[in-house]
Formats: structure tokens, sequence, C-alpha cells
DNA sequence: ATTGTTCATCGCAAATAGACGATGAATCTG
DNA sequence: CAGATTCATCGTCTATTTGCGATGAACAAT
């Protein structure tokens, strides 16, 4: 939206908490999360199943997912391996510790 | 939105992460939150000086993050002072902690 | 009583998010 | 080559979020 003439500057643990914070801010990215973080792996398929949501609803919050960098995926053809991404997840993990360590 | 015939049941933890997701999910309100949290408590008027954006935009975001019960605010006219809520600050470090130990 | 200060709320406009069905790309299988 | 399968993307619709200025409420001080 940005209206204000003033540049607004954020501090980037702002920036960082802000981002994933709001990939979270959904409670089915919050259940993919959870699901692939039980399942380790997952395929588009086994979520489709999981979640009563239209595949293409649930393919576009897996590209948000993707699009913070919580989540990647590896196409093995017809179907796409979806993991948690491990050095993102530990970023955003200890963010949120050291943002609510007063 | 809700578009979907099936009533879709969240386990209470997604719903908690993404309510306190949704509250930390705007720069304005992580910058918010970093400053009550090293001032203990402010006025409104000291993060309308902090923070360059309208009066009633800033006062929009603590409503926001007054209603996740992040916040609260102690009238004491003709300002108001908040201060962070303790008990919902530890809830949400708390579950945000728990989601993200694997 | 009038004025000033502080803040919330309203009303609007623009942008973003969320959901869906339909379609398309890529790859297997027969 | 002709289906079938799996998934992403597009277009559309609606809802929500974000931002602003203007106005109003509550109180203090004059």
């Amino acid at each position: 939206m940005q209206r204000t003439s003033i540049e607004i500057n954020y501090s980037s643990q702002e920036g960082v908490i802000a981002r994933y914070a709001k990939a979270l801010s959904h409670p089915v990215r919050v259940r993919i999360l959870r699901f692939l973080d039980c399942q380790s792996c997952c395929f588009t398929g086994e979520l489709t199943e999981e979640i009563p949501m239209a595949q293409s609803t649930i393919s576009q919050h897996l590209k948000e997912l993707k699009e913070a960098g919580l989540i990647q995926g590896d196409v093995m053809p017809p179907r796409v391996k979806y993991c948690i991404n491990q050095k993102a997840w530990e970023e955003a993990q200890k963010a949120f510790a050291v943002f609510f360590d007063r």
C-alpha cells in the first residue's frame, strides 16, 4: 500500500519475523507444516486427502510456504515431494525465540 | 471466506499459532511490540513519534494487537498506556517454541 | 464554559489474500 | 500415439487488510 511519502525502514529482524509470521498466519498452512513435520516429507496428493479443500487451494498455500522459504518441493514426476526446509525452519525458530525472549 | 461445504476442524494448536502469527505478520506490529518490550510500557503518542505513519493507522495496529491479546491498554486520560500482556506473550512464546521444536 | 490534548473510530479507496473451477504442462502406462 | 495421473497456474469472485483524513469522545486546564 505504502502511501506515506516517508520511507519506512524496518530493521532486519522485524522483516524476518513478519515474513515468517505471515506464512504461519493461516491455519491451513500451519496444518501443512505440522503434517510435513510428522511425515518428514509428503506429496501434494496426501495433503489434498488430509485437508478438505480444493486441490488448487492447497497448491496455493504450498506456493506461499515455498515462497516464504519454509518448504521445498522436489519434482518426482508426475508428483512433487514437499519437505520442510531445514535451514529456514531453524532460522525462523531462532528468530521467534529471540523475539519472545525478553 | 469459507466456501467449502465441509467443516474444517483445526486443532487448537493450529488456531493459536495462526492467530498469533497473524498479529505478528506486519512489520509495524512487530516494531510496536519490540518498542513496548524495551520501554515496558508506552503511550500511543510515543509510537506515533517513533513510527512515521498516520496516528489513525498506528491506532488500528494497536487495536489488532489488543484483539490478539498480545497487549493491553490502560486508560490514563487523556492518554492510553500500552503494555505487553505478559500472560499472552508467554502463551505465544510457548506455542511457537513447541511448534518449531521437532 | 471554552479550549487544547490525546486517542479511537468512521468512511473511503486501494491492495492483498483466499477460495474455487477450469485448463494446461509434464510424465507415466498401455 | 492415446489416455490417465499429478500438480501448478490462470481467471474470477469475494473478503479482508492496510492506509489515510476527518470527526468525535473524554478529559485537563484555563
